[in-house]
RNA sequence: GUGGUUGUAGCUCAGUUGGUUAGAGCACCGGUUUGUGGUACCGGGGGUCGGGGGUUCAAGUCCCCUCAAUCACCCCA
């Protein structure tokens, strides 16, 4: 039995682990509910095709594929957007605009795993569709961060980091780029942070080949342009050129929206962000633990033309995701996990066989009053029951001996201060329901 | 996919230059004679030392392979 192991790079969920990843989905469903998102839910495993058709076949190595019993090449699914952009645009003539959808599901690839980089993860996805303005995106970045802020993380903890490929875009036209060699050299701003000088350029090499474009040249110009962290120096730039400065139109309108909403201490401008899928055409954003660490806790963008590449209708559209094994990781070193406690309210202390029968009748009677309640479902001992009590997290011990049955009555008491009071069994629901609600100077004379 | 490190009970680890039935603490279960708990004492279950092969009279200890975890790179929907 122990040798058959579970599968590498997936989890299993002890009941202590299963109750952090309950909080976090409480908390990320909790914020998407505040802005009117709705939660969906498609299919685990997928036709192949729906990933493969659009995506490239490269990504075949990372998909977790097989072939089922009918013959048919399945998958399950590595991500959320093409089965979002299937059920859309099923019904997307009919659905009233914009789309505040959101999702908590389960997504695998075939991978190495490693740490935070799992074969099967959950994720947390956000996506607003049906409108192209930048106050879409600001509705975003700000559910964004209001996903972390729910756990008690604070500005100081994160930091939303806001790009723009478009931006991006005609800058790199302004420097003269070929258009076709504008998402590779977007490639090598990805890699501006991690990579040598040295292996910079020969990327840039490599990527302008048989361009007029001078390598050295373009990467200190990117280079120069990826270090802006302000509008004013944006401003700057764009006066040499129309397309820029009225591409900052929207970037007016993206951060005067994040600034109202109060979410200016969460962000900042990062032009080094440009995300790694070539699908994004607007506006893109990562947020990044503030630290040494730097994990990657979320990242997302506009992609207005994925949805009709997918076979969906021509629906502007944008979203993020968010991983439940960073965002843990992040959470248990800030020691914002809430401590587990599952335990019951009531632990019932059947003391002898006589008492069980009219136990077992309060037992089932609060348990419809919707308590939870555990007892002991072997006669034991006194010292031992209460120990069990404790052991296993219970808020109250009620006890059932000869002598509480006999008079009409049962002894509660406090797990946590030891206090004890003696309640008729008669007036046991609601007495109880006021211990809870108000601890034990309910009943305590 | 490439390379490095690690792998002994549920957890944290001991296991001397290879040598008798593999240990400790914590946890778990039971008890310390009859209804008041985080302490103490006693007892118990649980490991084919990740798996397989090899060297040897003898391997948890040496060698090879493999699996897994982990780190770096690659990649990242």
């Amino acid at each position: 039995m122990a040798d058959i192991r579970s599968l590498p790079g997936f989890r299993e969920f002890y009941p202590e682990d299963r109750a952090i990843q309950n909080h976090l989905f409480t908390v990320w469903r909790q914020a998407c509910r505040r802005y009117g998102f709705r939660e969906w839910e498609s299919p685990v495993l997928e036709p192949l095709e729906l990933f493969t058709e659009k995506s490239g076949e490269e990504i075949v190595k990372q998909l977790f594929n097989f072939e089922d019993k009918g013959g048919r090449q399945v998958s399950l699914r590595p991500e959320m957007t093409p089965s979002l952009a299937r059920m859309v645009g099923a019904r997307a003539n009919g659905m009233p605009k914009p789309i505040r959808w959101f999702s908590i599901g389960e997504n695998f690839r075939y991978e190495k795993p490693q740490k935070g980089r799992l074969r099967s993860f959950y994720q947390l996805n956000a996506d607003l569709l049906g409108e192209a303005s930048a106050t879409a995106d600001a509705e975003l970045i700000a559910l964004c961060a209001d996903c972390l802020l729910g756990f008690g993380l604070t500005q100081k903890d994160f930091s939303i980091r806001i790009s723009d490929r478009q931006l991006w875009f005609k800058f790199l036209e302004s420097e003269k780029v070929p258009a076709e060699k504008i998402t590779g050299v977007l490639g090598v701003v990805d890699k501006l942070e991690r990579s040598s000088p040295g292996d910079l350029l020969e990327a840039m090499k490599a990527v302008l080949a048989g361009t007029e474009c001078d390598p050295a040249k373009l990467l200190a110009s990117v280079k120069a342009f990826a270090a802006i962290r302000s509008l004013n120096e944006l401003e700057v730039i764009a006066q040499k050129d129309a397309a820029m400065a009225a591409r900052l139109v929207e970037w007016k309108q993206l951060l005067d929206s994040i600034k109202a909403l109060g979410f200016s201490e969460c962000v900042s401008i990062d032009l080094t962000i440009v995300r790694g899928l070539a699908y994004y055409t607007g506006f893109v954003f990562e947020a990044f633990e503030v630290g040494a660490e730097a994990r990657a806790l979320a990242g997302g963008g506009r992609y207005d033309t994925l949805v009709k590449k997918l076979g969906g209708p021509d629906l502007p559209a944008a979203g993020f995701g968010m991983g439940d094994v960073t965002v843990r990781d992040l959470l248990e070193s800030k020691n914002l996990l809430p401590k587990y406690s599952d335990g019951p309210n009531f632990y019932v202390m059947i003391l002898g066989d006589d008492a069980r029968h009219v136990a077992l009748e309060d037992i089932a009677a609060l348990r419809r009053a919707g308590f939870r309640v555990e007892y002991n479902l072997r006669d034991g001992k006194f010292p031992k029951l209460i120990q069990s009590a404790e052991t296993i997290g219970a808020q109250y011990a009620l006890v059932y001996g000869g002598e509480e049955v006999a008079k009409g009555i049962t002894k509660v008491r406090s797990l946590t201060d030891r206090t004890e009071a003696t309640i008729p069994r008669t007036d046991i629901i609601p007495a109880l329901r006021a211990v809870l609600e108000e601890g034990m100077r309910a009943i305590l004379p």
